[in-house]
DNA sequence: AAGTCTGCCAACCGCACAAGT
DNA sequence: GACTTGTGCGGTTGGCAGACT
């Protein structure tokens, strides 16, 4: 049976303090984050290695987008989430600067209240059933292509990416979708890595979502 | 002003998976 | 192939802050 990796006595718990979290900075600064589990003690921190990870990707990474989602975003989340459930790390890869537990906090308590008043079912929400939350952007035509982009953004190109106008609505899709699904992804999309964009590219082919 | 309720969010926990041995 | 170890993910919860009575 694996041990947990947290059982260590006098591991703190709870929010982090300032100090802490400059400890982690300045040590990442320095050594990077190769070895969680080693960190703490490397750093002089009483935390699991759990916990600075975490802490770390959802609050001190520089470039963390914080506060409000926009119209865009939550527009996003929505059809994202239609497509991939409770994927939230590859929805929270499609946002950027979002983090997977903001993109989950966000859907727990706001949209899934805001979709129930609606009288529908956030869990069980079906693409041609995304009601239009906001007026914004004209929708843009979806190809197979774009799809294609949207899963594949190429890596570092992000000008490719977001001039792809992609979005996850494909030619099938819109043939069945009544209402308009204003499914353009004109947010800028980060770069998932490469398996799980293989993978999940697989499993939207399998269910015709994308064709291969 | 004090007590209670409610909502939000930071963080923990357990499990799954991948990589290494 | 079996086992160990480290990491990532999603579900859940505890605590805080603001709203309400």
């Amino acid at each position: 049976m694996r041990k947990p990796c947290c059982e260590e006595q006098g591991t703190n718990k709870g929010v982090w303090s300032r100090l802490e979290d400059k400890k982690l900075v300045d040590y990442i600064r320095l050594h990077g984050e190769d070895c969680w589990r080693s960190l703490p003690k490397a750093a002089d921190l009483h935390r699991c290695g759990k916990s600075c990870r975490l802490t770390r990707i959802n609050y001190l990474k520089p470039d963390i987008k914080r506060g409000n989602f926009t119209p865009d975003e939550e527009d996003l989340i929505i059809k994202l989430h239609a497509l991939l459930g409770n994927r939230w790390s590859l929805i929270a890869g499609r946002l950027p600067d979002r983090t997977d537990n903001e993109v989950k906090n966000y859907w727990n308590t706001q949209i899934r209240k805001k979709l129930m008043k609606m009288g529908m079912d956030p869990d069980n929400l079906k693409m041609n059933q995304i009601p239009q939350l906001h007026f914004h952007n004209q929708p843009q035509q979806c190809t197979s292509a774009s799809m294609d982009k949207a899963f594949n953004p190429v890596n570092g190109d992000a000008d490719v990416v977001s001039d792809a106008g992609s979005c996850l609505e494909d030619d099938t899709m819109s043939a069945d979708s009544s209402n308009d699904l204003n499914l353009d992804l004109n947010v800028a999309f980060s770069s998932p890595s490469p398996t799980v964009v293989a993978g999940e590219q697989k499993k939207l082919e399998n269910t015709g979502i994308l064709e291969s």
